[in-house]
DNA sequence: CTGAAAGCGCTTACAG
DNA sequence: CTGAAAGCGCTTACAG
């Protein structure tokens, strides 16, 4: 492997200017310049990331920690996040936390061990881990992580785009199945499905809601969902709003295995539009996050070292209507 | 950050005894070992990676190229590679090749400058990219990388389990969906369940088999299937083995778009046993491939620096049975 | 068994 | 505008 020293003999000039010119330095002479560069193809010099590392204290590596990433929510993040970081010549080291606050604080010690350019988390849960206070750069992604910056979609706001939605439709007996609350994730999109429930109840007041709380698994939605859906069909919702994709997406199986079809008995709703979302039958009507901008933004954060990126960021969800939704007609219209 | 220097201070030794305590040199004195230990505990001391990198040419770090992660079965994939690798003191740097040999050949030189103990990649297709011969350890994964060495599951084996099976539940028209011919994976899925099929022939000359080539992903399931399934009922297969689940996921909607049900009318077969095939209806049969083996052996095998890995490594899939497949009654039973 | 010293490949003030 | 030199924090022969 040649060295800057290679290059520099090559060209004929010192290793000094050699470095000025990879770090695009524009005070050395064109003539000089093109010298350089004529030796770096020549000997396909690639610089030693440790060498430089070492000296100034940072590696082009931005750290990723995600609580699993075989959850494809993480999963596309991930991708996305990658790509952004390589078209930015950075790579990225990936961790998973497990969902565990002990392997979390392990694997954030090891990713800064590496000296990376940024370190991006999404948490697994709530609670403030202690950080020592590097000059890494952190960012939470998603959920919030210790009170570093958030960058995420806007939950509150799309879980009301849902609420609107099913009431649009005609719904008047409605469910939500809430997210662990001790996650702000959870909070957030249940907050938000409340509030505009609210603000649509004080024009329609035959309007129901009921709450139940769960994780955000399928077996969750699948148990919640079993329980609801036992009642009479007066009685039921006709509509089941769900924290996650996964847990519509057991609500689906339920009302499947109850033999409760879906739309036309109840409207089963989602939240993140993963790649399941369109798989399932039927397709799972959703709230998909916008993915590839909060990887872009995130990624564009950690690497930017002027502005202080001290303010959160919400970016908005978007409603995608496919099949588990349907309009009904109000049958017990209370007038 | 205190270094080495700061340690050797604190403990009064020198920094060449640090370092050796540090790399479990048998040979310092227990006393002074203790002491110095205990300056590092002291100090918070933490090593400083890029230095140690820039010495010994390694860093602690494990490149890993997947064609994509969001692909299920690569996240499964990454996910054990990466807990194994945390177990052994390695940090994974992940990179997605989007399955174009471009992209791959240039993610695969970023990492490579950043000198990893080795690399894992499961290329994204048989191609030879051309790697500068380094020191590095390269190790195929699941997909063939040039020519190293590949751990892999026995996917011939796996899909002649699945023939066995299907026509053990008395089924004589069978149809495979292969996956694309230009992959190893692809022609070994195939070939194995050909071969199986023939030996069962042998002994019962009424089977048939109709092979149909497509892609690895769920469109290309679907459209096999509609044209497959257009077939009359005397005429069509009664089980059809895909080549993955997408695929078979593709087949399963085919079906039931066509009003033909699984596995009443036709038993469904897929490959890889992702998370999907247990949450789509009905839960699908497949092979499972052994992921966490998959991982800890190519964890195990890209670091040990004793062994020469030559040989490839074949780990056996076993066949999940769930409810997509069933038992017929020979109905056109040629005596 | 321990220490002093060289050197890994860069970058960066500092002279000139 | 260019070069000589110091130094980043380690590891590793080499003396003693």
């Amino acid at each position: 492997m040649p060295t800057v020293k290679d290059v520099a003999r090559h060209a004929g000039v010192s290793v000094g200017t050699v470095s000025k010119v990879l770090s695009e330095d524009q005070t050395v002479k064109v003539a000089l310049r093109e010298r350089v560069l004529q030796a770096v193809t020549d000997l396909n010099y690639r610089p030693n990331m440790a060498a430089r590392a070492l000296r100034t204290n940072k590696f082009n590596i931005i750290g990723l920690v995600v609580p699993d990433i075989t959850n494809p929510f993480f999963a596309q993040l991930a991708l996305n996040i990658e790509t952004e970081a390589a078209r930015r010549g950075h790579t990225v080291m990936l961790t998973n936390s497990h969902d565990d606050t002990v392997t979390e604080g392990r694997q954030i010690a090891a990713l800064l061990d590496r000296s990376p350019r940024g370190l991006i988390v999404a948490a697994c849960n709530d609670t403030s881990a202690k950080l020592e206070s590097s000059e890494v750069r952190v960012l939470s992604l998603d959920r919030r992580f210790h009170s570093f910056p958030l960058v995420s979609t806007d939950h509150a706001d799309g879980s009301a785009k849902v609420a609107t939605y099913l009431i649009s439709l005609g719904h008047q007996r409605l469910a939500y199945l809430a997210g662990p609350q001790d996650t702000e994730v959870g909070r957030q999109r249940l907050a938000g499905f409340v509030r505009q429930f609210e603000v649509h109840n004080a024009q329609n007041a035959a309007l129901q809601l009921e709450i139940h709380n769960g994780q955000f698994d399928f077996h969750s939605g699948e148990i919640l969902a079993r329980k609801l859906l036992l009642q009479s069909e007066g009685e039921r919702p006709t509509a089941i709003a769900a924290a996650s994709d996964q847990m519509a997406i057991g609500v689906l199986r339920a009302a499947r295995d109850m033999g409760i079809s879906v739309p036309q008995s109840v409207s089963v709703v989602g939240f993140d539009d993963t790649t399941l979302a369109s798989l399932v039958v039927p397709r799972l009507t959703t709230v998909a996050q916008p993915t590839e901008k909060l990887a872009k933004k995130a990624v564009e954060r950690v690497l930017d070292e002027s502005s202080s990126p001290l303010e959160d960021v919400l970016l908005e969800g978007s409603l995608v209507i496919r099949e588990s939704t349907a309009r009904i007609l109000p049958a017990g219209h209370s007038s």
